[in-house]
DNA sequence: GCCAACGTTGGC
DNA sequence: GCCAACGTTGGC
């Protein structure tokens, strides 16, 4: 049982947008960094929870809890031509990208936006999000920063 | 919209 | 293998 954090831009696909999918699931598509798809392929297990963050918005801040429904496995996305996630140096034979199929848990109570995580605050000193210049869109968390966050909440 | 920080590409 | 150029991310 794993702890992650999932970016998203809410534009692209919001929790909002997660609430309304068929049984609230979605597979986690269009990573294109190679920290992060080592992770999504090596490490998602079923039954891992991950929060849900809005990036690259207004407020950016964590929506949501979402549960990782099984482990990775090769993003089709990035061998459909049709697809803003295309990747022509991909090759499905030899997957180069991965996704996760993810379900809604609960949106959060109150949204806890990236300026109150940064209030300083011994548990989440090595919060990866909270590093300068990062820029991963898929990160662990620990137990207890998992527990700290839901504990602002 | 700006731009700092970072990752990737490709010439050499 | 180096590194300049380029593209992207994402907070502000």
């Amino acid at each position: 049982m794993n702890y992650w954090l999932l970016k998203s831009e809410p534009s692209v696909f919001s929790i909002d947008d997660l609430a309304a999918a068929p049984k609230q699931t979605t597979f986690w598509e269009g990573v294109r960094n190679y920290q992060a798809r080592n992770l999504l392929r090596d490490r998602f297990q079923a039954g891992d929870h991950a929060f849900f963050y809005h990036s690259n918005t207004k407020i950016p801040g964590i929506a949501g809890v979402v549960q990782v429904l099984g482990a990775g496995y090769p993003d089709p996305t990035a061998v459909d031509p049709g697809s803003p996630y295309f990747d022509a140096a991909s090759d499905s034979a030899n997957p180069r990208w991965y996704g996760v199929d993810v379900k809604l848990i609960r949106k959060l109570d109150r949204f806890i936006s990236l300026t109150e995580l940064k209030e300083p605050r011994d548990a989440l000193a090595d919060l990866i999000l909270l590093r300068r210049g990062n820029r991963l869109s898929v990160m662990p968390i620990t137990t207890e920063q998992w527990n700290c966050i839901l504990g602002l909440e």
